[in-house]
RNA sequence: GGUACUCUGGCAGAACGGUUAUGCGUGGGCCUGCAAAGCCUAUACAAGGGGGUUCGACUCCCUCGGGUACCUCCA
């Protein structure tokens, strides 16, 4: 399949092999996770399940930033710890990606779990003459390594005048950036050269070099990470080995609220949770799927509203097939069509968007035979194409237990029975009844078939 | 200011040097006891402005303009 890499700004050859090896940037826990954080981990949950639906082995691996300066001020203010802060975050990471339905990493590496690594690879960093101990810490000297800027396009001389924060008198040279940063403030741990803690970008190349080796398919991230986070892995990295570090450097478009940037000074920002709670994470994962991930996409309520209208359409689609019953086919889908449309736009740049289209194609279709009566022998063909699609996706229908099904079929007998005594009132107050549990009634010719639909909260302040 | 990306019909959003993308929305219809959903059908000949290359450009080039991001906090 094809990638988009931009250190080559050029699409570049992902051979589907046996292992893939996937390290993306993950979060710095210190606040709730936002719905920017959740496309960029949506589109790599996506790449992920599409690489192993085609039997890929994928070894993809997430860091979580638990040191910083930002974890330590919220310490400070809430008197509490960095620890303390990193846990919670951590812990509500997971209750809203496990909610989102994003694939567990293969490891969650963390900065503090780490040190070690993080210290030898500092050591070998200084032995080969490219960082150096001052005053307030170790830097990495940019100077050294003669391709910095290449990831980011940015030239040297360019970088040194437009720098507009005060010269650290400590730094060689104003682009050099800190590998461990003096400090006695906790957390600290010893180093060779003072007690300290980690700079920001040492962690993700010491770990993503310790879990997928000197070279891996891909790195990845949010397109603010380009400069400085993934420059400087670059200059670290490629200085440490001496090798290409990642073969394809792949980043995922901003998330804009109306257009404007998502920011605490603004105010606008959405917590997945926030989002979760109105919309439920399949109109979420659709919304980040509906443009090219490349590009940024603009949270709106009408954006929103438009994947709840197609949501809809998806439910429908499979209680349709789940409640065909196996007949004479009259008419066929071409099921491998829609299927390989549906392939060929992930294999093109991860086209989310196209392969929403071929998707909703075959939705389309099964929708129209089911119209027609026409859904026959090939449900389950259809069924089980709509099922790989869904889950390469992502999404979820909620499973509905058998007792709740018994229960929705006696409810339909009785408003039938009442339905041919034209007692229509009393019917429709059933009908009310299982709406009032989420349940759709779908009065066909000749037959009523019921749809579970998922409550989204949103819907009801329209 | 610099760099990168981007600018397609009311909205979202593709492909392609020359054919209707598609979806949402909107109008009409079918189905239904009614409704909802669904289905059918109709509807936008759209390409930021201006040049150029070409037999022909939304697609390539130039230029002007708008947007977004980054320029050591950021997914």
């Amino acid at each position: 399949m094809k990638i988009q890499d931009t250190l080559r700004s050029a699409e570049q050859e992902l051979e589907i092999i046996d292992k893939i090896r996937i390290y993306l940037c993950g979060v710095t826990v210190y606040d709730d996770s936002h719905i920017g954080h959740a496309r960029t981990i949506i589109v790599f949950d996506v790449l992920r399940r599409y690489l192993e639906n085609k039997g890929a082995s994928v070894q993809f691996i997430q860091n979580f930033t638990d040191v910083d300066d930002k974890i330590i001020n919220k310490a400070k203010t809430e008197n509490s710890t960095a620890n303390q802060i990193s846990a919670r975050y951590i812990e509500n990471y997971f209750r809203d990606f496990d909610s989102l339905n994003v694939k567990r990493a293969t490891a969650y590496p963390k900065a503090t779990e780490h040190i070690t690594e993080i210290q030898e690879f500092i050591k070998k960093l200084i032995a080969s003459n490219v960082a150096y101990v001052s005053q307030n810490g170790v830097y990495f000297s940019v100077a050294k390594f003669p391709e910095y800027g290449k990831l980011s396009k940015k030239n040297i001389d360019e970088l040194q005048s437009g720098v507009r924060i005060e010269v650290d008198e400590n730094k060689q040279d104003p682009l050099d950036f800190a590998l461990w940063k003096f400090s006695n403030e906790e957390p600290t741990w010893d180093s060779p050269w003072g007690k300290g803690r980690p700079g920001w970008h040492i962690e993700c190349s010491a770990m993503s070099i310790k879990y997928l080796g000197e070279s891996f398919e891909i790195h990845g991230g949010g397109r603010d990470l380009i400069f400085p986070h993934h420059e400087n892995e670059i200059a670290q990295s490629e200085s440490f080995t001496t090798k290409q570090f990642a073969k394809i450097w792949m980043h995922v478009g901003m998330v804009t609220i109306n257009g404007e940037k998502m920011s605490k000074s603004l105010g606008n920002i959405k917590t997945i949770n926030h989002v979760l709670q109105n919309w439920g994470a399949n109109i979420i994962r659709l919304f980040c799927l509906s443009g090219h991930y490349s590009k940024p996409i603009d949270y709106t309520e009408e954006l929103l509203r438009e994947n709840l209208v197609k949501w809809r359409q998806i439910e429908m689609c499979y209680y349709e097939l789940i409640h065909s019953k196996l007949g004479n086919v009259e008419e066929t889908i071409d099921v491998e069509r829609w299927s390989n449309d549906f392939d060929s736009a992930l294999e093109s740049d991860l086209n989310t968007h196209l392969a929403l289209t071929a998707f909703f194609t075959l939705v389309k279709e099964t929708n129209r035979l089911a119209a027609e009566g026409k859904l026959g022998t090939d449900t389950n063909k259809i069924k089980a194409e709509m099922e790989r699609m869904m889950d390469i996706l992502g999404l979820k229908i909620p499973e509905i237990t058998l007792k709740e099904k018994e229960r929705i079929d006696e409810m339909i007998y009785s408003r039938e029975k009442l339905r041919h005594e034209k007692k229509f009132q009393e019917a429709d107050r059933i009908r009310d009844k299982l709406n009032d549990m989420n349940i759709e009634l779908i009065d066909h010719k000749g037959r009523t078939i019921w749809v579970r639909k998922e409550r989204i909260n949103a819907e009801s302040n329209f």
